[in-house]
DNA sequence: CGCGCTATTGAGAGAGCTCAATGTGCGTGG
DNA sequence: CCACGCACATTGAGCTCTCTCAATAGCGCG
């Protein structure tokens, strides 16, 4: 199996439970390997892609931007994702997608998810499923930005972050990567980048987190979760907070 | 056909184009009606419903309650909306479904939509772009949050009301029902209620809209939207803007 | 070893918040 | 049909969280 099947198993493994006819499916899959140079753009506003993206390494996110120069990055991708797979059934882009560090994407055609559904009925549950959690996941940003002040919203982000990238085995004890500046940080948060770094600044001196060198440590996963409000449910996985 | 049907085969009807196979098989599925008295909820947070919702008349909102008492509503619910169709696919309900006015709702059960869309796959995929501009919405709520002030956001809050009350034929020339207070509406948009009412006076004054007995009036379409930055696109309907 | 991107810190400004008082409209009951 | 009460809306005043501008510091890479 290669980098990029195993990380399609594996996440959809993860979400939805595969029969072995189901995975053979998937790990057969014809992947298309591309590599993107962090900011270049993998899909832009308004394309009409005909394939859907996997993340296989690295990170990227989908973003708008706005008439006076403001951009609002709407989420982060991590490996396993599939940050487009929406084109399926919406034509054309309603943002950007973009590489955050190098990336390796790997491109499968919509025809040949629309064979593999076709053949395998559950596995467009699965997919589906797939693009449900994404939207639970915009609800609970949407939930932040509304009614959360700028320190525990960005506590949330990283109980997130940390889980997500734990449910496909990157991370270590309770250390992960966290590849993307204070200015990503603050695009995707509603927040101003010296604002993200003066609440960096707390967070690190209060001892909730440690981050160094684009790696995000949770030293106090109740305390952090607390003041986040912080409530796994909404990733839909069976998900075990590090205690 | 009844009242229930006509909403769900006009909802679908317009975002994927049904046979009459397909058209008969929706009109068919049993519905079971129900009505709710405003500020009722229809699910609550952590439940696990056997069913999905369609609203069939009246408004319902999605929304979360946060520990010092604030409120996030996600997003509003008009005739033909299936609130919670994700729960298909996400057995726990990670937020709450309320009444905003006396709202009339069918109930379908899950059973019966995982038999429809086994029989007819299409309607499956009809389903899931439904689900799939719910996503798109949340995405463009997002992006005001985070990066547009209140005037833009509320302007863009009034375009896309308009916009869906108008795919599911309740507009009438430039007006349509906007049955909510102006605390709901800072509960969605991240605000105040005193500011929304500051910002709605700004948008009077200025012949943008006008709203009053919870009729909202679009005055001047394309300075609103201008004012917006209103993309109609993230709705993925043919939908022509008034002019 | 120096350039460029990122992070940090200070200072002043502002959009939007909270608290509180007043105004308005509508439904209910006498 | 009027009066009352309640929910909603409006307005004022002061406050605060976060922003912008700007300068400095740190780090990684060629």
């Amino acid at each position: 199996m290669t980098d990029a099947t195993h990380r399609l198993v594996q996440r959809i493994g993860r979400i939805f439970s595969l029969n072995e006819d189901e995975r053979h499916a998937l790990a057969t899959v014809p992947i298309i390997m591309h590599t993107f140079a962090s900011h270049q753009d993998i899909v832009q506003e308004g394309d009409q892609p005909g394939q859907c993206c996997l993340i296989v390494a690295g990170w990227a996110c989908r973003y708008r931007i706005l008439q006076h120069g403001g951009r609002q990055i709407l989420s982060f991708h991590i490996p396993g994702d599939l940050p487009n797979i929406h084109g399926l059934h919406l034509p054309v882009t309603d943002h950007s997608l973009a590489a955050v560090t190098t990336v390796t994407v790997g491109f499968v055609s919509h025809a040949q998810i629309h064979d593999l559904i076709a053949e395998h009925p559950r596995l467009g549950s699965a997919f589906w499923k797939d693009t449900l959690i994404d939207a639970a996941i915009y609800r609970e940003r949407i939930v932040g930005m509304g009614r959360k002040e700028a320190l525990p919203r960005i506590a949330h982000f990283f109980c997130e972050v940390f889980l997500r990238m734990q449910a496909v085995d990157l991370t270590t004890q309770h250390s992960c990567s966290l590849p993307i500046t204070q200015t990503e940080m603050s695009d995707a948060l509603g927040l101003s980048s010296v604002h993200v770094s003066r609440v960096l600044r707390d967070l690190r001196h209060q001892e909730f987190i440690a981050l160094d060198h684009r790696t995000l440590t949770i030293l106090d996963w109740s305390r952090l979760m607390a003041l986040a409000e912080f409530n796994p449910t909404y990733l839909h996985q069976d998900i075990s907070v590090p205690t």
